[in-house]
DNA sequence: CTGTTAGCGCCTTCAC
DNA sequence: GTGAAGGCGCTAACAG
């Protein structure tokens, strides 16, 4: 048996509520008694039952990270776990746990994220990556938790949208690309239930559009993987008419690329430009070295841990902020001469 | 206020045991009364609290895994969170909630692991990466919790260890390497105060020395990263007399060595061969692809919980589990000829 | 089958 | 300053 308040307060032959007061270090308190409860404390090996704490309190000091399954997206560099990674780091100061759940179409079906939050007693919760389905929607839309939602649009009384300006970043390298003279651009895209995949898409299909430069033999699809983007390169190359610049809306899918251009005995950026996107550490050290959007993927996971916290602590309403990505220009492009 | 148990009753004019009967779908109910229990509580939102059951119970339902920190160790491709992607994945069927905390020396001063494990009832804890200090060996040797840790030997009572042979792994690529000829091999180490990376080390050094092939110049030491190895291998290659082989003792450490190659104007693996260590999927993906040793994170990762619960449910006594890694052979290596 | 009672371990009134 | 009493929401034991 777990030594508790009652064997301390025996001890001293004090009340068990005068030993959790001494604990909680209390005013009422006298200096003395809470020495001498917390060296009985230490000798026995006391340590606080945070579970019944939490039920008298009704704080469960917990929050609730949820976010996409392996099973559905698990590329070689998780973009989840940089968040999981950033936002573990920033809850440290605070006194909260945080329990993780990552979520398939499976638990849709058992669990609801909204009934876990709920019996959890969670007080916030932060989900990333999830899935863009009208019923994902609908659910978070009326979740009574303070929530943040990373990368999927969301609005809600309790829920703050933070994610990055795809349409913004997708036309930095196509700008980029045109200058450089580039007109047969492909794209690979990501995976359609990822919603800033399809943000990226229907930017790159927008204004491809409006360029009278669209052609539908120039897209293909991967999963964000490397492999994806190998085999989408592939049959890019296949085609009769060869693309100038490929865009890959990874960086994961664009090094699978780079395996696919070189095997076909193309050059990077001589015979093929090559874009990606996310701004991994790796795009540096690649050779030839990758032309990629940059995501703050630090900024956005530490924003959305205090906008939670906002909103947990002091109340503060809802808000939606969208983070400007960045080109990096590296030599996988180079300047087109037809 | 959130709806309880006795709110159902109430409405119900049942008592409110008959009620968490109910719900809990125990046989001494009427299938009919469980009928209506439900409606009702689906009527009014009824979320049963997971605190309150979890104090009465005494059964936190809830698994600690600790991690070592961003702050001390952040490859790209994090291995820890390879690790916590499995655990998650593997113990979805299981009705636990994982509670994640990230270790630096920081947590030390303030709250021990063990504390918190006790804290919060966790039942079982898993560690990945453990910083490897005597004072952590001595507080986990007596954990009184089942636990499991991953890449770091402890023994205890209720302590399971798993982790990769690299010794076994290291000699794996010296087999391979002397086969091919090579004599003047490098080595970039990880941190010292990784196990993992210190026992890879003195595998090298061990082997080496006994064949007399040992040489100080040709042993950097890296943090795991991609810039540590890019700078370890510069410092390599401005030595005299340069090494027909580099060993990596990362995958990430061995992609920057290929750009400091690269810049160097030699070639892979023509002037130089490169081996890697982790068997990352990018491996295969890289120009030329790397040849390295392939560890089972997959398997080791599941190996974990199931080694978990069998300590935690079936009160299973602790295990050792090494598994041997595999060299697998690509284009980064060549034959020499001297 | 269902109700009553008691209690998980802690904390917060309210007395004194 | 400290003690006594009550209760957080739920469940197990015992009655009937």
């Amino acid at each position: 048996m777990k030594p508790s308040i009652k064997e301390i307060a025996k001890r001293l032959n004090i009340a068990p509520s005068t030993v959790s007061r001494a604990l909680n270090d209390k005013h009422d308190i006298s200096q003395s008694l809470k020495e001498k409860v917390n060296a009985v404390a230490k000798e026995i090996g006391y340590k606080k039952n945070s579970i019944a704490a939490r039920l008298v309190n009704k704080k469960s000091n917990t929050i609730g990270v949820f976010f996409l399954s392996r099973e559905h997206i698990n590329n070689e560099e998780n973009t989840g776990f940089k968040y999981v990674e950033i936002i573990l780091d920033k809850i440290k100061d605070k006194n909260y746990d945080l329990i993780i759940f990552s979520v398939d179409s499976d638990l849709k079906d058992k669990k609801k994220y909204i009934d876990i939050c709920s019996e959890r007693q969670v007080e916030g919760a932060i989900f990333i990556g999830l899935e863009d389905t009208d019923e994902n929607t609908e659910l978070l839309r009326n979740i009574d938790v303070p929530t943040v939602i990373l990368e999927k649009r969301v609005s809600g009384k309790n829920i703050s949208y933070i994610g990055s300006d795809n349409e913004y970043g997708i036309n930095l390298i196509l700008d980029y690309l045109f200058e450089l003279g580039h007109q047969d651009i492909a794209f690979i895209k990501g995976p359609n239930f990822i919603e800033c995949s399809k943000d990226r898409f229907n930017a790159f299909y927008k204004r491809m559009t409006s360029l009278n430069l669209y052609k539908d033999s120039f897209v293909k699809e991967g999963n964000f993987r490397l492999k994806s983007g190998y085999k989408a390169t592939q049959e890019l190359l296949n085609n009769d008419k060869i693309p100038t610049a490929i865009i890959a809306s990874s960086d994961s899918m664009a090094i699978g690329a780079m395996k696919a251009i070189e095997e076909k005995g193309l050059r990077i950026p001589d015979d093929i430009s090559l874009v990606g996107y996310d701004g991994f550490e790796i795009g540096a050290f690649l050779s030839p070295s990758l032309t990629t959007v940059y995501q703050d993927f630090q900024t956005m996971g530490i924003k959305a841990v205090e906008t939670l916290f906002s909103m947990i602590e002091n109340k503060e309403s809802s808000v939606n902020l969208v983070f400007k990505p960045k080109l990096i220009e590296r030599k996988s492009t180079k300047k087109i001469f037809s």
